[in-house]
Formats: C-alpha cells, sequence, structure tokens
RNA sequence: GGGCGGUUAGCUCAGCUGGCUAGAGCGCCUGCCUUACAAGCAGGAGGUCGCAGGUUCGAGCCCUGCACCGCCCA
C-alpha cells in the first residue's frame, strides 16, 4: 500500500495553472508507483470552510450572516444580489456556502478528471462534511483530555473587518507608510519632561507605563518607583526597567499600551501591568468615562474633552486627531517624521491588526517546539533544504496556536458551558458530548443533562459560538481521508501515509499543523515523505496571480494543447523549484505526444515477420533501453520525476530518429525474412516498454496506443522491469554498435545536407576511417547503416581519427 | 536584520560524489514533400558557466568575499 495525503485544495479559490502544475506531480509518482505493483491509496479532498468561502457567499448572494437569527427554511437568495445584504441565520447561511462550494467541487473535479489525475473519487472528503466534523471534533477532544487545548481570556491578534481572532500562521508583515511621533510625558516629581518615540499616539489613552534598558543610564534614575503623567489624559503611569526595551530605538524609552503590538503584551505580562483597553473589536475607539476607576486622571474633565474627540474613531482618524490635541497642547516634541515601518496584518486582511482580549481556544505548541523539531527531522524532505523552512517556523514560534475563530462555516467545538444562576456563563466547567454523539453543534444541540429550553437562561447553558480554523480541520487530512476512528483496517492500512505533496508556502500552516495533531494524537510522523512543489511563475519571473489578469485558465490550456501536454511542462517542474509558466514547454509535450503516437503507427501498422530480436543492432537497443528503464525507475523511487521523464525522453527521441531508420532497411524486405522478423521483434518490445515508461506522464496518448495492440491498461501493466529485457543477457549491454552506427549516419546526414541534396540522395561509396576496433564494430550494422544512408558500398580504413567521406552516385 | 534557493546559449533549463573539446529543447539560419510523422526530417551557427580571489595536476561543480533575482523568518 502507498498513501498519498492530497491537499484538498480550498474550492473557492480559482481555479489556477498552479494547481494542474502541482497535483501532476503528485499523479506521477501514483501512476509509477501503482504500475510497480503496489495499492495506492489516492483520495481527494475539498477543503470548503473558513473565510475565502464564507467572503465568497456574502458577495455571490448578497446575505450576511447573524447568528441571533432563527433558521428559515424557506428562505432564497434574489436572483441578483442586492445593494444592502440581507441578514440571514447561521444555518442559512451555511446552507448557502454548502450549496456554492457543491458546485465548486464540481468545476474542480472536472479539471482533475481532463488533466487525467488518477484520484480514487470514491474515496473523497470535505473539510466541513460530517466525517471530517467528527474527526475534528474527536481530536479536540482527544486533545483537551491530554490537556493540549485550553481555552483562555487573552489579548489576541484580531482583524477588525472580519472580526476574528488570527492565528500567528497567518500573519503577514507589510512594510505601510507612518509616521514616528516624539511626545513629552511630565514627570511627577517636577523634572524635565520625559520624551517618548510612538508610532501610535491614539493610543496614549490606553498607556499604563513607560519602559526602558536596565542598563540605559539615562532613565536608570527614575528606575526607582517614580512616575509619569500622560499628556492630555493626566493619568500617572509608573517607569520601568526591562531587557527588550531597545536604548536604540527612538529615545531609548517606549509607552507601553494596552496593546500596541506584541511587546506590549510581553511586557503587560511579564511587569504585571494593569490594562486601559481602548480599542473595541470593531477597531473603533471605545467610548470611556475617564475619572472611573481604571481610568484615573489629574484633570478628568480635561480628559474627557481630548477623549470625546477621539471615542468612536478609527485608529487611523483618532491618530490624526490626537496629534493635533497634543500639538496644541505642546505636548508634541517635534513635527511627526514620516517613516515605513512594519506591521503586522492578516494575510487576508486589509487592515492593520489590533490586539483585542477575549476568550480563545489553544493547542500547545510553545511547550513542545522541541518533538516538533525532532519530528522535522525524521521527516524526509524533497528537496531537502526545506526543512530549513520548518525548523525556521518552529524556532519563531511566540504564542500557542489559536484554533477558534469567530466564523460561521467552520466545525464548532464541540462544548457547551453551564450557565450560573447569576445568569454568568462558567467558562471553567465546560460539558462535553459523547463521543458516540459526535459531531454536534453545540448552537443546536443540546448538552447531555439539559433541555431545550434552557439555553441562555440562569442555571441552564451555552453552546460554545465558535468554530475551528481551517487548520484545525484540515490538519486531519490523513485522519479524515483515512477513516480514523472509524474504519481501523482502513486506518492501519495507510496510516502514517507514504506520501505529503505540498507547496512551500504553506508548510508554516498545513505542514506543521498536520505534524503537529499528528504527534499529539497518534505519538507519530503523519506520513514518511514530505514532496514540496515550487510554484508558477509568469514570464516575468514573478508569482502567477489574477490580480495580474493574463493568467490562463488550466481548463483552456487542456483543450488547447491537451491534457498530455500540460502533464508534460509540468512534469518538468523539479520537486521545489518555481517553474516558469511556458506554452512552449506545453507545445514540445504536444509534439512528444503526437510522434508517439506516429511511431507507434509505424510500430505496430504492418504484417511482416515478428520474431526475437537477435540482430547485433537490435539486442544492443534493447540492451541501451534495459538500462534507461533502470535508470528511470531509479529517478522515480527518488521522486527525481523529472530526471525519470528526461531519461525516457532521450532514449524516445534517439529511438525514433537514429535506430528507427536504421531498420527501415530490413523491416521493408531489403533483406532476408529473420533479419526483418528481428528488426520487428525488437521494434514491438522496444515501444512496449517505451508506452509503460511514459504512462505516468503522457497517460492518455499511451493508454490509446496501448489499446492497438494489447488488452486492458496500460495503467495497470507491470513496470519494466528485469524480465522485459532478455536482450541484457543476450549481448545488448556491449551498446557500442549503436554509437558507430549513429556516427557514421550523422556524417552522411551531414555530406548531404551539405551539398543540399535530399536524403534520399543515393551514396556510391562511403570511406570510414577510425579504429580498427570501431571499423569491426560497424561491420555488424554495416547493413543497417547502408540501407538507412543509400550507401551502395563501404571502404574501412583503420586509421585512428574518425571521419567519413562521401561519394554520391552520378544523378 | 537572520536564513534558504538561484545566476550556465537570445529564451526555458540539464550538468550525479571535481576528470577528455560544457549539453538538451525552443527560437534563429540552411536545406529536404524521405512509403510513422511537414503539427515532420536533416544539418548549422550560437556560451570568458554572475563578479573577484583561493584550494587542486585539473573547477560550471569545492572554499572565501561580493553583486543581483526570488523566497522564508523576524
Amino acid at each position: 500500500m502507498f498513501s498519498i495525503d492530497t491537499p484538498p485544495p480550498t474550492v473557492s479559490g480559482a481555479l489556477h495553472v498552479g494547481h494542474a502544475f502541482s497535483y501532476t506531480h503528485t499523479d506521477l509518482i501514483a501512476r509509477f508507483k501503482r504500475m510497480r505493483g503496489l495499492e495506492v491509496f489516492y483520495p481527494m479532498g475539498w477543503d470548503d470552510n473558513g473565510l475565502p468561502t464564507e467572503r465568497r457567499v456574502q458577495n455571490y448572494f448578497g446575505v450576511r450572516c447573524d447568528p441571533s437569527l432563527p433558521y428559515d427554511p424557506d428562505f432564497e437568495p434574489p436572483a441578483e444580489p442586492p445593494k444592502e445584504p440581507i441578514a440571514v441565520s447561521r444555518p442559512n447561511f451555511v446552507e448557502l456556502c454548502l450549496r456554492l462550494t457543491g458546485e465548486d467541487e464540481k468545476a474542480f473535479e472536472a479539471l482533475w478528471r481532463q488533466l487525467g489525475l488518477s484520484v480514487d473519487w470514491s474515496m473523497t472528503y470535505t473539510t466541513i462534511g460530517e466525517r471530517a466534523q467528527r474527526a475534528s471534533q474527536r481530536a479536540f477532544l482527544d486533545l483537551l483530555e491530554k490537556g493540549l487545548v485550553y481555552s483562555v481570556e487573552a489579548p489576541t491578534l484580531w482583524d477588525v473587518d472580519f472580526r476574528t481572532a488570527v492565528a500567528q500562521a497567518e500573519l503577514e508583515d507589510r512594510a505601510i507608510p507612518g509616521a514616528a511621533y516624539r511626545v513629552l510625558f511630565a514627570r511627577a516629581d517636577g523634572g524635565d519632561p520625559l520624551e517618548i518615540e510612538t508610532t501610535r499616539p491614539e493610543l496614549i489613552p490606553a498607556c499604563v507605563a513607560l519602559v526602558a534598558h536596565p542598563g540605559d543610564d539615562r532613565y536608570a534614575a527614575l528606575f526607582d518607583g517614580r512616575e509619569v503623567s500622560t499628556p492630555l489624559f493626566g493619568v500617572r503611569v509608573p517607569v520601568l526597567a526591562h531587557e527588550l526595551a531597545d536604548p536604540e530605538k527612538g529615545t531609548g524609552i517606549a509607552m507601553v499600551c494596552t496593546f500596541g503590538d506584541v511587546t506590549d503584551v510581553m511586557w503587560w505580562r511579564e511587569l504585571g501591568l494593569p490594562i486601559r483597553s481602548v480599542v473595541q473589536p470593531d477597531g473603533r475607539m471605545r467610548p470611556l468615562n475617564w475619572g472611573d476607576a481604571g481610568l484615573e486622571s489629574a484633570d478628568p474633565a480635561a480628559a474627557q474633552t481630548a477623549y470625546d474627540r477621539l471615542a468612536g474613531k478609527r485608529a487611523k482618524q483618532a491618530q490624526q486627531e490626537i496629534a493635533a490635541l497634543l500639538a496644541e497642547a505642546g505636548a508634541m516634541a517635534s513635527e511627526p517624521r514620516p517613516i515605513e515601518h512594519p506591521v503586522k496584518f492578516f494575510e487576508k486582511g486589509e487592515r492593520p491588526l489590533e490586539i483585542v482580549t477575549s476568550r480563545q481556544w489553544f493547542v500547545r505548541t510553545l511547550d513542545h517546539r522541541d518533538e516538533f523539531k525532532e519530528r522535522g527531522r525524521e521527516l524526509r524532505w524533497i528537496p531537502a533544504h526545506m526543512r530549513v523552512r520548518y525548523e525556521n517556523w518552529v524556532d519563531g514560534l511566540n504564542q500557542d496556536w489559536a484554533i477558534s475563530r469567530q466564523r460561521f462555516f467552520g466545525v464548532p467545538f464541540p462544548v457547551w458551558y453551564p450557565i450560573g444562576d447569576d445568569g454568568r456563563i462558567d467558562h471553567s466547567r465546560p460539558i462535553l458530548p459523547e463521543g458516540s454523539a459526535l459531531p454536534v453543534d453545540p448552537s443546536s444541540d443540546v448538552p447531555p443533562g439539559f433541555d431545550p429550553d434552557q439555553r441562555g437562561k440562569p442555571g441552564g447553558f451555552a453552546g460554545d459560538p465558535d468554530v475551528m480554523d481551517t487548520w484545525a480541520t484540515s490538519s486531519l487530512s490523513p485522519q479524515i481521508a483515512g477513516g480514523w476512528g472509524e474504519d481501523p483496517e482502513l486506518f492501519d492500512s495507510v496510516f502514517p501515509m507514504d506520501l505529503r505533496p505540498q507547496a512551500h508556502e504553506i508548510i508554516r500552516t498545513w505542514l506543521f499543523s498536520t505534524v503537529v495533531r499528528s504527534h499529539f494524537l497518534h505519538d507519530a510522523l503523519p506520513w514518511r515523505n514530505a514532496a514540496i512543489s515550487g510554484w508558477v511563475l509568469d514570464p516575468d519571473r514573478k508569482k502567477m496571480s489574477k490580480s495580474k489578469g493574463n493568467v490562463l485558465t488550466p481548463m483552456s490550456m487542456l483543450h488547447q494543447y491537451g491534457s498530455d501536454a500540460v502533464r508534460y511542462w509540468a512534469a518538468n517542474g523539479r520537486p521545489g523549484v518555481d517553474t516558469a509558466f511556458d506554452e512552449n514547454q506545453m507545445k514540445v509535450g504536444r509534439r512528444l505526444a503526437t510522434k508517439v503516437l506516429n511511431v507507434s503507427r509505424f510500430v505496430l501498422g504492418h504484417d511482416g515477420p515478428v520474431g526475437d530480436a537477435v540482430k547485433p543492432l537490435d539486442v544492443a537497443m534493447l540492451g541501451r533501453l534495459a538500462r534507461t528503464a533502470a535508470s528511470v525507475t531509479d529517478a522515480f523511487e527518488d521522486y527525481q520525476y523529472t530526471h525519470a521523464l528526461e531519461r525516457v525522453e532521450s532514449f524516445f527521441w534517439w529511438f525514433c530518429d537514429d535506430y528507427v531508420e536504421l531498420v527501415k532497411g530490413r523491416r521493408y524486405g531489403a533483406h532476408e525474412e529473420d533479419a526483418a522478423a528481428s528488426a520487428n521483434g525488437a521494434l514491438r518490445a522496444a515501444l512496449d516498454v517505451q508506452l509503460r515508461l511514459f504512462a505516468p506522464f503522457l497517460p492518455f496518448v499511451c493508454e490509446e496506443v496501448w489499446s492497438w495492440s494489447r488488452d486492458g491498461s496500460v495503467h495497470r501493466a507491470p513496470w519494466p522491469a528485469g524480465g522485459d529485457f532478455h536482450a541484457v543477457r543476450d549481448g545488448g549491454e556491449a551498446d557500442g554498435v549503436l554509437d558507430v552506427a549513429a556516427e557514421v549516419l550523422s556524417e552522411i546526414r551531414k555530406a548531404k545536407s551539405t551539398a543540399q541534396l535530399p536524403m534520399r540522395a543515393e551514396v556510391e561509396r562511403a570511406v570510414v576511417r577510425d579504429s580498427g576496433e570501431r571499423l569491426e564494430l560497424l561491420a555488424a550494422v554495416e547493413d543497417d547503416v547502408a540501407d538507412a544512408g543509400r550507401v551502395a558500398s563501404f571502404e574501412k580504413v583503420a586509421d585512428g581519427a574518425f571521419s567519413v567521406e562521401v561519394e554520391f552516385a552520378a544523378p
């Protein structure tokens, strides 16, 4: 059994040439392994859930999800999406998601079939389907029991537009224009004001401390508990010391807020600072009453007046507003200095992330980094250097894996919480379902021991409102596809899987998270080999993207050039290497497929005698083919399918250009019958082997030609091996005759070409000068060379340096 | 800022543990309707292997530095 953990594509993403490219690589291996006699487990999954689908559904149908609404069984979206989105219940929204993804899946499957992927379509799964839900929830409960997931109310990176938490793996640094503001903080002891530099002055109302490096002489005298007062708001905050304050940055003393960035969170935690939260989950400044607890001010009225100009504004607008306020108040030490600085974004988001305190589920990853790295070393990476990417990522982990999302189309957490008599939800005592009840939807299902009407009531229960992030489910693709917990026999036979093919940009997400899940669930690697494919680049060597608008759809390419041709292009992209989109290569592939068809017509289309290959040229050719086949096999076993293709292809062209030409004379009866029989036998045997060697690359043309002379499918035929090559035992290991014959023929062709004569021009006499040894070899195949070159007579001169002198017959 | 990969013919790329005169395909040029194929065939031109040092009898390949391109991480 050879099992493949196929990447489930996000169906809401557009079909892309990159898909055709990398999935072909997997199929090459699958077809090879199948012909090697292995049963191949090769399912396909669809990654439906998550943000991309929700966005697409919102735009496509003109709806938005409002979880507070009840299900409307009769809801139908209007034919045209309305201007103002229609609010629909979560179940209605999920229905629309399933409707759209169902159509997308059909389009993908049609593409895969056209491309010739030899997927077992009876094993298809979706990451939102019932099997996936059951596996995801079972895995979650397993980790919960092992103490490897936990929920906590904590500062979390937050996208204010999508209003959801975001995991470290979904972050992206982007350099954006901003400004460095120099702001003055008055000292409580009456000394000179302290000047700090910040890019987020709008967070001054959220300031809880200033911090500088303990060894920084400029501020060392202040670390004795002295306080400063925030400008405009008059809040007293301490001046503290911490190792990670950078003396080189700005003035060397920084403002700590609730929360400007991840460093603020770290200082908040390590220095035990209070919380003064001003940014709401929608990204706007929260209304505040200055003077209340936590907002003590020296002048609450003035603080309120200033703050009222910020309240309700987004970060950017608030920033402009407070800059003006600071300038009016004389608290700006200098003009803002425009800078470009890296800011964290959600990879799919448009506004900088905020850090918002919320309750989220996390998987413990930080405590297990060494184990993950060890797993990375156990895994075979193709190409090997891709492991470094994985290790970089594991080394750089700085937060546990946040797996809950405030979304709708995803696998729900199988958890309820009791509601106290005071109406407060008690998150410390989650209520869990029976394993046999999975999958559950806590928003509609009722936990054991409760009645439906107790939902949301004091003394009752509340369902966990969140869904799992997309990687929390798709990281279980080996378990979902392999029938973990559902079909133990299947699972035992396919897990750990043999191969995980995927692209390099998702090493930190899909590959990493799958290793994590498998490590925790099974104490094992999920697969033995990870083959990392490169990207498809446009002719300018930039990553292909829809925004450029010059992307051909894979389907149109398949129609234009044929599937074999597109596969040929893809098969030329080595593992891990970015490959330029090249229609030229597809034309070459199409030519190759046509050539296979034509030469097959020649080899099979005759009614002459067929016998064993006994003539020297024929035996030697089969011997060369045997060595080619062995080397193709080695390359394939090593996942080097590009090398495999190059070797078959190179043999094939030599076979067509030289060997076939050399045996045409015998084939058409220029000599005795057994000479023709040997040629025909060798041609058929060689074609038979070459069709099988080409079958993984060019499945369509090979299957067609195979059917001309054989029953069954070439794709179930045994891979060429020792038994196919009796010629090797019969002296085929010496292929010197092939080189001599080809070189002499080439000289004759050159002479004709130089003389601008047609190839069928008759040669009266050819004088071959060469070593005695080579002339002996030539003697063995002289008739064949004479036929191909139309040479009436050869004269052989033993004279070291190789040359051929050609005398043409008089016209 | 740390790291990974790349740089070989006009273009796309091979070149394994260092070993004759550096290869292929496309494109270009010159011919050829040859009983598998004109969507074809034959032949030809074209490269100081990114730059500068070094190791070696010998370097496209190994070492050092640099430049440029792409990517990963911070």
